[in-house]
Order: C-alpha cells, then structure tokens, then sequence
DNA sequence: CCGCCGAGTTGACGTAGGTCATGGGCCGCT
DNA sequence: AGCGGCCCATGACCTACGTCAACTCGGCGG
C-alpha cells in the first residue's frame, strides 16, 4: 500500500505531465483525483531502441500508446512493397487510435530512435472515459483532431506546399511542447519525409534545396532552422487553412 | 406523454432502424431501453434538395448528422479555390466527426440529392456515451474507422486502383445496406468523384473508358455495373490491403 | 420542336514530379 | 587509418496525369 501511495506521483509525473496524459487530461480541467484514477492505469514501455516496433500491422489491438521521449513513425506497407507512413509522433502525442474500429492494428509502429512511451489499456481508458466525461471529450477530440490532419495531407497538393505544410506542422508541434519552433533536429530520413508527404525522396531533396535557395530555410543533413516563417505559413495556407 | 410515447416507436424505427443509430447501437447490442433513451435525443431535419447545405466551414459544431435518406458530399474549398471532396455519406453514415476537436465545421456539407438526415445533438450523445459503454464504444469505433479510411485515401496510388477503389468501397456498402453491389446510381457527378480522388474530371472520364473497354465494367453517364468485381478487387488490392 | 446549357467525353499537348544513374559525405567497423 | 554501407544530393530523362480545347449528348424551358 504505502509503495503504491509512493509510486503514484512518479507516475503521474511521468504520464501526465510528461506524455500525452497532459494533453488528455488538462484542456478539459480535471482535478487531481481523476488524474491519479487515470495515473494507475499507465505502465512505462522501453526505451525502444531506433528501428524497434512497439506493434505490427495484425497484432491484437490492446492499448493505446502515449510517446513519453523520443519519436516514432506509423506505416503501412501496401502489397506492392511501397511503404506509406501515416505519421510521425512526438512526445506528448497518440498512438494506435486507428485499432479501435477492427481491433487489431492497421499498421506497424516503429521508434525513429530510443523512446520511451505510456501504455494505456483501451479497456480500463474506455470504463473511465464513461466515468470521467472530461477524458471522453478529450479522446474525441483527439480523434476527431486526427481525421482533420490526415484529410488535409490527403487532399491535392504541390511538393512544396507538402513540404512547407511538414516543416510548419513540426514547428508548431516543438513550440506547443516548449522546444525552438526555428530551430531543430529531424527525427525521420528523407526517406521517411518523402514517403509520409507521398513523395519521391529525390523530390524532397529537391525540394529542401530549393527552399534554401529562395532563404526560406538552413538546412543541413537532418538539423533544420526555419528563417521565414511567414513565407512558410504563406507557402502552405492552402493545406493548412483546410483543418483552420 | 401518450404523444411521447406515441411518437418514440417512429422515431426510433427511423432513426435506429434506418439511419445509422443502427450502425451505432446495434452491433455491440444495445437493448431495447438504450435504444429509448438515444432515440429520444433524434430530431428530423429535412428533405434538403440537392445542393442545399446540411452545414458550412465555420458552423458551430452543435451536432452530429447521420443521413437517414438521401446522399451528401463533406468538402472543403482551398486557398487558391480548389475543392477538396473529404467524403460522401450514403443513408447510415454519420457526418461531423471531424468538427469534434475544434468545436466548429472544418467543412461544408451539402445534399447530393434530396435527403434527409437525423440530427444527434453532441453533448447529450456524448453523455449517454458516458452511461452506455456500447454506444460510446460504437462511437470510438466509427472514428476510429473514419482515420483509417482516409488514411487510405492519403496514400501513393495510380489514377486506376484510386478508381477501382472507389467503386469497390461503393459496392460495398450497397451490399451492406442491401442494395445490388453489382449495379448502381452515382449519386456525385464527375466532377466530385475527381475532387474526392485527386485527379482531374478528364482522367476519372478516361479511366472510366478504359475500365469499359477492359470489360470491368459497364457505365453510362451516372449508372454503373461492375461485371468483374474480383479483377476490380485485385486492381485497388493495394490501397484496400492497407486498412485491412 | 428547337435551342440552350451543363455534364461528360475525347484528343493533343504540357509539366510536375518520378525514375535512373552518379557521386559525395558521414558513420561505424575492423 | 582504411573500407564499406547508407543517407543524401544532383543531373538527365521519362511518364502519368493535368490542362486546354473541341465536340457530343441528354434535359429543360419556351
């Protein structure tokens, strides 16, 4: 008992605070204990080291995963071999919301480096987002958020909107979390970029070059520093006046 | 109170039985009284004639729709004034999901016909979600399959398995409403089906064309017949395969 | 019945981005 | 230090699809 009283705040910590638990829990206010209702459902996973899979496409479909550090890739590989990636997840965000319908995962996830994430059994998140309306409104949202963003990468749009639609996307994403929204380090390959933006790699090389020409951005290998974000945003109101 | 209960077996012979409170309640069994309780949140609204708009981008989010009767097309239109047609609804599908997160319409809703859609107001939805685990599991699954759809919708594919796609999805949901999969109206023009599926009208005309002279299928303006549904199957295997 | 209009089709041509091929640079391994 | 492998970049070329333009067809109003 008292080692459970003990580990609690740890936990909480770790899974509120830290990964997407926050996200979930704060913009709808709930209050302490709540969050420590929630807190004992959590489990730590990892690190994951770069390459290893937290689940593959037709694994059981348990639990939804909160990224605690690090990054993580969703793909899909169609029956031609070509690689689709889904998303990309930084600490603080969801995993997985995708299993619930056919219970069993769609697609693979994958860690772009050592990670670390939150395991949330569906089940037990389930009973208590009936208990707890301000954590069922926030799942809703938080799916509902995701068909927006996957509608706006679906629709018809140039190389360098996708591009600069990614790069502001990211940026965003960094400052919500407290990082440099100029000034960070990709996580994924070119690759990866190119697969997720529905590009060839070739392009997004292209692409990033002539970005830098035109003094949109510095880059250099996978380290990336924003230096017009006004042009950026202009660049991609297209796609991102869709979801705002 | 007799009117009351005079009007509840209508209601939810319409809203459950027909519109897609059945798709919502029934397959995780919700019973008789549940049924009650959500059907007494269903308003009617309608017919709207076609292109009356069911909601705008900006709207605020009040409700979810399910269309009871009827076809609507969800879109939105671009910076540049490009459209992007996000989906179309046939009757038992619910509308809105996306407007969740933000609290207002992402996009615009208009009737491709004369329809008729039932009105499920959002917050007493979602507090019955909270008191019945079938219903908010029904709900969390409709989402999640929404992400997954358009998910495959984003992906890298040709002008041919896009089409093939999109008549096979078609098919089946005829089937599963009970209507032919083999022989049907197209309810959106050319036009739409080309703003849906990032391709130009002439291409959706042309690959049309060429699905006829290949003997995939027979088409005449708005009517369709798929006469080799396998071929047509293994055409979009690759975007199909990714969601299941 | 005719003439109009928008939806759909078809052909000729243009282009964004894919493909293929080459080379450079960084890293880990021996 | 030297080597091999992968990631990234860049140039030359190719193609699926878009664009533009002409034409057909069916529906509707007068």
């Amino acid at each position: 008992m008292s080692t459970q009283q003990a580990e609690l705040p740890q936990r909480l910590r770790e899974a509120c605070a830290v990964c997407s638990l926050k996200e979930l829990c704060l913009p709808r206010g709930l209050d302490g204990p709540d969050l420590m209702r929630l807190d004992t459902l959590v489990e730590r996973r990892g690190p994951l080291h770069e390459g290893d899979h937290l689940f593959r496409v037709g694994d059981g479909f348990q639990a939804l995963y909160a990224v605690r550090a690090g990054s993580c890739k969703t793909y899909t590989v169609d029956s031609e071999g070509r690689e689709h990636v889904l998303g990309f997840h930084l600490p603080g965000e969801l995993l997985g919301l995708d299993a619930i319908y056919p219970g069993r995962h769609l697609c693979n996830a994958q860690a772009l480096d050592t990670a670390v994430v939150c395991v949330l059994p569906y089940e037990q998140v389930s009973d208590l987002a009936g208990q707890i309306g301000g954590l069922r409104s926030q799942l809703m949202r938080l799916m509902s958020k995701d068909i927006a963003d996957t509608a706006a990468l679906a629709g018809d749009f140039t190389a360098e909107e996708r591009l600069a639609a990614f790069l502001n996307g990211l940026s965003e994403r960094f400052r919500q979390r407290g990082y440099s929204p100029v000034e960070f380090q990709l996580a994924m390959s070119r690759r990866d970029i190119a697969n997720y933006l529905r590009l060839a790699t070739e392009t997004v090389s292209r692409v990033f070059a002539r970005f830098e020409n035109d003094g949109l951005i510095a880059v250099n290998r996978r380290s990336v520093r924003l230096l017009d974000l006004p042009r950026l945003r202009r660049l991609c109101a297209a796609m991102t006046g869709m979801r705002g």
